[in-house]
DNA sequence: CTTGACCTTCCGGTAACTGGAATGTCTAAG
DNA sequence: CTTAGACATTCCAGTTACCGGAAGGTCAAG
């Protein structure tokens, strides 16, 4: 897959995927020719940057994250640590909109 | 109030209040010594900043809904129209959360 | 074999802060 | 009264996470 192609199926920029590339988020191949080529593992984490940095997460964040996926010298007891300090940062998240959405909720119903 | 305080009860450093003022978000009154005054609804509103940008939203739609309670010019069904835009919004991240959430215990649980 | 839609790198700019210097103000202790 | 510290102010420079555009290489179709 081209950039164009990922670019297209994740919802993400081509000029963010570079970005995230500079930065070491994922490590595409290179064909011949010198373009990009993205396999559907890079696509998948690109589509997850997309919506955790929607959600706010920060690129660190991210980075953690996919890190837990791919890590294979993992020691479960360690993953499982971080990925509940991640769930408990998911569930604040959730709780605090479902706050915005009342509030929200209310306006509308006052209108 | 002065900047040090709503920094601590809003949990906002004190340059992003500063920096929030310069664009506008808050208009803080200023004593006579020059430092800024902050009222009960700055506080409000910087707080809800605080929280609104952790979720992803960007400053404009922040600014959006800030002025959705402080337009007292408003026409009801605007209100009400731009106000369902961003309940719409929130749904799709909590939406979102929930699917990473999801994930994430799954991996947990893996451990 | 050219045209148009891709791709590449590089460079400069922007948004949303962040850090630090230089300076002024307030409060409490000596 | 003054002096130490913990505040506050502005201003300027730097960082992060991108975005836009230029200059140029690649590819598939006509």
């Amino acid at each position: 897959m081209n950039i164009g192609d990922v670019a297209a199926r994740s919802g993400l920029p081509a000029k963010t995927i570079r970005y995230y590339e500079d930065i070491g988020l994922v490590k595409p191949l290179r064909d011949t020719n010198g373009y990009r080529s993205f396999r559907m593992t890079e696509l998948h984490k690109l589509a997850f940057l997309g919506r955790a940095r929607a959600l706010g997460f920060s690129i660190e964040d991210c980075r953690n994250l996919l890190q837990l996926y791919e890590d294979e010298t993992r020691t479960s007891a360690d993953v499982k640590c971080i990925a509940k300090q991640h769930l408990a940062q998911i569930e604040q998240k959730i709780n605090d909109l479902a706050e915005m959405r009342k509030t929200l909720s209310q306006l509308v119903d006052a209108c």
